[in-house]
RNA sequence: CGGGCUGUAGCGCAGCUUGGUAGCGCGCUGCGUUCGGGACGCAGAGGUCCCGGGUUCAAAUCCCGGCAGCCCGACCA
């Protein structure tokens, strides 16, 4: 029924449908700089979305917002030397400020694992004062050579969150705590994007961690995106930036520390995770605007009852807009349909004299007529069925692009087009090697049962390999 | 950062080969008729032809150098 002219088909281009949804969806558009991200009123919503909806989880496990500066002494990077070879590439460094060369060039931060370190070293005196539990939502630059939209910008938005512990037991356990409570569950059920969890095998981990736990989501095209990302930094930097307390028994000790993100490429993966032709297709918890109020017609009559409708679900705590009659009713419905407004609700004067309005489906385009005074009660009920579908669409489809393979050869044929999962025996090593060199990656490492093992040292492990943006 | 393609009105493009001062579709503005799946008529507005240099009487067009975008690769949230 939709027109198929507005965007190119996933099918003919899926990178170009990508970039279409994000340009006619009122998303994003290019800065002036290149890899950077004008992020549009639509765009923000929905990451202001995400951020209420993962801030809230990080505050149940305790964390605390803080805010650490964009600017980071070049020698703080110098002191993790993994860290500081795996960043180098990506920095932005500013060397001349003030009208003058500077004595010690300043790094625009990339991430905050070091300034942040310095400060808990501050902070930080005996065991009292631990653990301690910080957050950030912060802009990062890393200097980006294929820059796209939300997915690779060399400026991005994003949560960091820092944490220092007592013993490698209660790091672990917090990072676990963070990946699944804040993270997995995010994905799970506000995001309706089930995700491969597991942990990155060593040549995917983060510069200066011991452990790095992931979720991999599958798009529509069959490619992997990390959704977030979780990290087990054993004393690496606690040992570089001299984070020590004083234990019960009166000895100096090093914290154990941890750091874990999600940024605006978690829009990206939205995008790519549920959209379909006719635009994007918004989970309703997640959806800044879950609801339309289309007039039919610029009618004052019409336009009356749309904003009573709207009030009255405004009331019942839906989040519900007005779209009053200018414009061709066609144009407007495939507008909404692009921004991917889970429901619709068309209010016009033929329905009206009945007391009827139309509820129409953003997921799967169903239509049903019902009484004025249904709604309040029917569209709640509307909005967590939708929910409920696009989990399971997206669980029904992310096994459907996952094979299980025997062979290195076998997984590099299945990720034309999907993941592959094999044993981690067989790839570990020379497997990587071969994989990589045709672009193929190893998202993640779990047990057998799909859970996610304490390190790579476990024996048995599998292995999910495929594409990535 | 390598390889390929591209930059002309907000968007999509033609014009460039063969230099002569810019056009089409959509969108936008106004008025009117419309409006239940991208409406139509009439009248309009809008361009440093990516930027800088060069050749020339004359450059969107030819030459050189930048910058930006897209696709593929290496790197990454």
């Amino acid at each position: 029924m939709a027109s198929q002219s507005v965007l190119t088909p996933q099918s003919q281009d899926f990178p170009r449908w990508y970039q279409d949804v994000v340009a006619k969806a009122e998303m994003a558009d290019n800065g002036p700089v290149r890899g950077t991200m004008v992020i549009r009123p639509y765009g923000y919503a929905i990451w202001e979305r995400m951020q209420y909806e993962m801030d809230v989880r990080i505050k149940k496990t305790g964390a605390k917002n803080a805010y650490f500066p964009l600017f980071i002494p070049e020698s703080y990077f110098a002191r993790e030397a993994e860290h500081v070879e795996g960043f180098s590439p990506e920095l932005a460094v500013v060397t001349y400020a003030g009208g003058e060369e500077l004595a010690e060039p300043i790094v625009v931060r990339p991430t905050s694992e070091t300034v942040v370190g310095e400060f808990m070293a501050k902070w930080i005196q005996s065991y009292r004062d631990l653990p301690l539990l910080l957050n950030q939502w912060a802009n990062v630059v890393r200097w980006e050579l294929r820059p796209r939209l939300f997915l690779r910008s060399s400026e991005f938005l994003w949560q960091e969150g820092h944490t220092a512990h007592e013993s490698l037991d209660d790091a672990s356990a917090y990072a676990r705590r963070i990946h699944y409570e804040v993270y997995n569950d995010f994905m799970v059920n506000v995001l309706a994007c089930p995700s491969y969890i597991g942990i990155k095998p060593a040549s995917e981990r983060f510069p200066g961690a011991i452990n790095s736990m992931t979720g991999e989501a599958v798009m529509r095209d069959g490619k992997a995106l990390q959704m977030m990302t979780t990290h087990e930094l054993g004393q690496n930097f606690a040992r570089a930036f001299d984070i020590y307390y004083q234990s019960e028994a009166g000895q100096a000790e090093l914290c154990f520390t941890t750091s874990w993100g999600a940024s605006t490429r978690l829009v990206g993966g939205l995008i790519m995770a549920h959209g379909d032709d006719n635009g994007l297709v918004v989970p309703p918890r997640l959806a800044p605007i879950q609801v339309v109020v289309v007039a039919v017609r610029d009618d004052a009559e019409v336009n009356e009852a749309c904003e009573r409708v709207a009030a009255s679900l405004g009331d019942a705590g839906v989040r519900v807009e007005v779209d009053r009659g200018r414009g061709s009713f066609g144009r407007r419905v495939t507008d909404w349909e692009i921004k991917g407004v889970p429901i619709r609700i068309e209010v016009g004067p033929r329905d009206l004299a009945q007391g009827l309005v139309t509820l129409v489906r953003r997921d799967n385009a169903e239509k049903t007529t019902l009484g004025l005074g249904a709604l309040v009660s029917e569209v709640p009920l509307a909005l967590e069925s939708i929910q409920t579908n696009l989990l399971a669409r997206a669980i029904a489809h992310r096994d459907e692009r996952t094979r299980d393979v025997d062979s290195v050869a076998d997984a590099i044929d299945a990720a034309k087009d999907g993941f592959a999962r094999l044993a981690w025996d067989l790839v570990a090593g020379e497997g990587e090697t071969t994989l990589n060199a045709q672009a193929v990656s190893v998202r993640c490492l779990q047990r057998q049962d799909g859970s996610m093992p304490s390190s790579e040292d476990e024996g048995g492990l599998i292995c999910l390999v495929a594409k990535s943006y």
